[in-house]
DNA sequence: TATTGTTATACTCTATAACTATA
DNA sequence: TATAGTTATAGAGTATAACAATA
């Protein structure tokens, strides 16, 4: 469907004023930004979120990943041999835990990070420029105090 | 997994300056919220806002919602039949539109929508214990300028 | 010609159960 | 006994293409 529909008259204030409603559209929002505009390289928000992780902690664990950003890790166990494939971040053995492996960027992989962060900014900003970078930043800590 | 790896000394600092991050995070933790205590009505978020959209705009059609919720009307169908089927909204055709067929709570359905609405605040609320009323007022505003 | 609503279908994301190897 | 990582699988959410009826 292509709607065009008049939604003018609709009153919508009973679902806005709700903070799951709100944190869901908006983060939707940004989301198409990140997608459209991470699609040339490759990158999903997730995946990005490792690689980020993973540049700023040199052998971060598959089970430390999985508490910070709530991910089953079954659901990690492709992504990550994705990255992998792509030589975009290399496993290593854990030196003090046998089960576990450690993380850690390759020069690819920290190279295309640099591009993703800046494109992961412009997504953000493309969706806050009615905010001032006040308001951005005051956003940032009351949705921290949701989700941290 | 049942992870307990210790996270302490991870940089997280990173990926929690993005505004797509934590408006995803905070988002999922108050749909959790959602999803468990809203389990015993019946009811997903999406529905819950098309009762809340119907209750209040009487006649409402599905296009109208797509564009308000920005759904892809196929996956609307599946949803509206089924609260059709629950007896909680009614299908009426539409008074000029031919094509059309507006949207009515029945007495039911707006007795749910009671229950559902209660318990929506409340999945706010237990998100949101770290903000006083001012910030979630300036939290929810915010939002807004993002995804309205 | 465009829009409403529909069916069918595919793709992504997320969740659960069960397993191994090691702690 | 518990955790790290893995496999297989199922469910939910979301997307596109194509269609009939009406504007």
């Amino acid at each position: 469907m292509h709607a065009r529909s008049d939604t003018a008259a609709i009153d919508t204030a009973v679902i806005e004023a709700f903070l799951g409603y709100g944190t869901r559209r908006a983060s939707e929002v940004i989301h198409g930004n990140f997608i459209r505009r991470m699609a040339p390289l490759g990158l999903r928000p997730v995946g990005f979120t490792v690689l980020a992780l993973t540049g700023r902690n040199p052998g971060i664990t598959a089970s430390q990943l999985c508490q910070i950003l709530d991910l089953q890790s079954p659901n990690l166990v492709g992504l990550v041999k994705q990255l992998q494939d792509r030589a975009l971040i290399e496993r290593r053995p854990h030196p003090t835990d046998g089960r576990a492996m450690g993380l850690h960027l390759t020069v690819g992989g920290r190279q295309l990070l640099e591009q993703a962060s800046a494109l992961a900014q412009a997504a953000d900003e493309e969706a806050s420029t009615l905010l001032t970078p006040d308001e951005r930043q005051t956003l940032a800590r009351l949705l921290h105090k949701i989700y941290g």
